[in-house]
DNA sequence: CCTTGCAGGATTGTTGAACAAATCTCTAGT
DNA sequence: ACTAGAGATTTGTTCAACAATCCTGCAAGG
């Protein structure tokens, strides 16, 4: 069995077929990371779950490449924190609980509000091209969820906030919140209830935009640390009800 | 084998905690982490330099470890911000430059501040006995400086700040601490002089350290604030006198 | 009923060799 | 002095095999 997962065995499961045909489409870059990225693509699409472990030697015919390629893959995900290792025992999604919800939260805060406070210190401003991929981030969302996508959604919103980040253009930043993001997508994999947990945040990101485009940084900071806030309850509740 | 414990369910627990943690540090001990942590002191050390680059073929001789084993050691040590990869051309100690520490203490203003404030909503107070840790190191930089050891001066700096943020009992915290540390430690490698960057701070810590013992987290916040402005303004004046 | 100890089977950790691909070095020729 | 190019060196990747560890199931004992 190449997963062990908490669903049932449904003959061959259903995501193999999905990775096979991947594997096909893409031939650019090194082995690894085109197994990378077809790993990554079954976690954060939910294909792989929190707490499924993942194994080397059938991973390895499937994704048609050596144990030490695998292994080397399993690293990349695991420095995105998609994955986590125990000695002798493998590679496993990573089963987050409400005290990492909380955890990420106070990093989120501090960070994300410390960010948009510090755009009004710049010196030149902040051109307004810079505000342009949130925008389109925006208007996925709001697409998606005319649509009815509520993973889509949630997709957009991290893309958002991805993007706010990147405006202090802090390398370290951009990194620690990749992380973030990734972890923050394994959280959304164990909520039922995807509309109820995004819905509220399309309006308060185009608000938050709104603010930006303005120029009103610190109405901005204070909304977003309110905002932050009321999604970390959002996720603690939803937790509790799973 | 089992010592009889008392009856009390606290004591039962952090005793048990604290043999899972025992267990936890010797089950720590693949090849792959055994020659990190060789590589990692070489470098911290200042025995590699920034800029040198390891050879694979020679640290397989030396660490007694195969290739693919030492190029995991390798990316556990990238993945600290010890080590850089050049494709095709190999691993080299990272230099960094001034922009470099613009982002570092740009995050380690936001961060360590934020600590330090956040430790006045702690419900319960913060234990007295938790200050202990930056008490020894305060009492490290000290001993260090009398004997005009200075660069132990800044290994006990880096290792009170550390502790300081650990206060805040955020795993993600004490990862990213430990990234920037390490970076850090590779700053310091590149000054002429030690003395001047690392003697001021020596009394900074104990006055800050002071503040938190008397739990006037607020002042200590701003002190603290102003100290890394000072420390980074140090740090780049000794970069243009390179 | 629960725990303990012990096989054996399966999985991960590590190694060495081999080859491909890129870079570096040094010589030859202009 | 400069460039082109062949050869040597180094890194990137794969494979097969062995060693070390963990998991499973079962039987013995309290």
């Amino acid at each position: 069995m190449v997963i062990s997962q908490p669903a049932e065995d449904d003959g061959r499961q259903a995501w193999l077929r999905g990775v096979a045909a991947d594997v096909a489409r893409l031939d650019r870059s090194s082995s690894a990371e085109r197994a990378a990225d077809v790993l990554r693509r079954s976690i954060t699409d939910g294909a792989l779950p929190p707490g499924a472990q993942l194994s080397e030697i059938e991973l390895t015919e499937v994704l048609e490449v050596s144990r030490n390629t695998l292994r080397e893959a399993f690293r990349l995900l695991t420095h995105e924190g998609l994955l986590v290792y125990k000695l002798h025992r493998g590679v496993f999604v990573p089963e987050l609980d409400e005290r990492d919800v909380v955890d990420i939260y106070r990093l989120r805060r501090v960070l994300e509000v410390d960010v948009v406070r510090g755009l009004a210190d710049r010196v030149p401003e902040l051109p307004a091209s810079r505000l342009e991929p949130l925008q389109d981030d925006i208007e996925a969302a709001e697409a998606a969820a005319l649509a009815g996508r509520w993973p889509a959604v949630g997709t957009a919103d991290l893309r958002f906030h991805r993007h706010l980040i990147g405006l202090a253009d802090s390398a370290r930043l951009d990194e620690i919140t990749g992380r973030l993001v990734a972890e923050l997508r394994l959280l959304f994999h164990v909520i039922a209830t995807p509309r109820e947990l995004h819905e509220p945040y399309i309006a308060r990101n185009r608000r938050l935009f709104e603010l930006l485009e303005a120029r009103n940084y610190q109405q901005a900071a204070d909304d977003l640390h309110q905002y932050l806030l009321d999604s970390e309850r959002g996720l603690l509740e939803a937790f509790k009800a799973r």
